[in-house]
DNA sequence: CCTGCTACCTGATGGC
DNA sequence: TGCCATCAGGTAGCAG
């Protein structure tokens, strides 16, 4: 669930299922989803303590306890489960790589490919990540003229930019990709030499994009009780990610595939201005 | 400091 | 069918 519109719906639907619950255990059945922590320095951390309450930063999840927080990261395939019966997590159909064990119900955090992470943090700026995020992109404070400040500080090709958290925190690859095809910009674009009008043709088309995957991924909500869950049909609503050789839905011209920082691009080049 | 490249993993897919 | 290469919604870590 990697970018900020699929994460944001998993902290919405997260939250009134796990706030005010006490953490009465931890099994760390994978370690390697906790590196470079020890299981015991999570447990410790972790046993018995109560969740507050689940935010988002950027792609980050976190779940804030009475002392301290758990940061997840998804990278490419993690996903939260629940489980009402505790039994349930340790059954060996479902990957749970580490089962936080409440009052009412136990929390999985699953990732077969182990690329995702969960921590334990005093405070949310001791990772070096979180500390790093730039302005989140469903901030209120992503504003044209923020956007149009950070691509003069940042002179790069537009879709790079576009997904660095470090200045603007939460966009990945598809919805970077979504979002230059709908303000019909080309990706390869430098961020520094795009008209005032560009600009606010960018920014309308980034929380236009974010809104409606956000808006998808809430309807039908998570169902983290599924193991089998996943997001319904995102792929439904994009126009241009993935489809190389197809044509482009605004003009028929064949979407074009290229690389860009060792990530695939699609665009289309007859209908986003270079 | 900044930028660019690669490692990290496993599973799905497609060509031969 | 089987085998191998390639690719994947991301970031951390390191070299230059």
């Amino acid at each position: 669930m990697p970018e900020a519109p699929e994460v944001e719906a998993v902290a919405r639907t997260l939250r009134p299922l796990v706030s005010g619950r006490t953490i009465r255990r931890v099994q760390v059945r994978h370690s390697v989803a906790i590196r470079p922590q020890s299981p015991s320095i999570l447990k410790k951390n972790v046993a018995h303590a109560s969740i507050t309450t689940v935010e988002r930063r950027g792609k980050y999840l976190l779940l804030t306890l009475d002392r301290g927080c758990i940061a997840m990261h998804f990278k490419f395939d993690g996903q939260v489960l629940w489980f009402d019966d505790p039994k349930d997590a340790l059954a060996r159909h479902v990957h749970v790589d580490v089962a936080f064990e409440t009052d009412k119900g136990t929390l999985g955090f699953v990732d077969r490919r182990h690329l995702g992470r969960v921590q334990w943090l005093a405070k949310p700026e001791d990772s070096d990540g979180i500390r790093a995020l730039g302005l989140d992109c469903f901030s209120g404070e992503f504003t044209p003229d923020r956007l149009f400040e950070i691509c003069q500080t940042r002179p790069r090709p537009l879709k790079l930019l576009l997904m660095d958290q470090t200045h603007i925190a939460g966009i990945g690859n598809m919805y970077a990709n979504e979002s230059l095809w709908l303000a019909q910009i080309d990706p390869r674009r430098q961020s520094d030499r795009l008209t005032p009008r560009e600009i606010r043709r960018l920014h309308k088309a980034v929380v236009s994009v974010l809104a409606r995957a956000l808006e998808c991924c809430l309807d039908p909500p998570p169902d983290f009780r599924n193991p089998k869950w996943w997001f319904a049909d995102l792929a439904g609503m994009l126009r241009v990610y993935g489809r190389e050789e197809q044509p482009c839905a605004r003009c028929k011209a064949p979407i074009l595939w290229i690389e860009q920082g060792g990530r695939s691009t699609y665009f289309c080049a007859h209908c986003q201005a270079s």
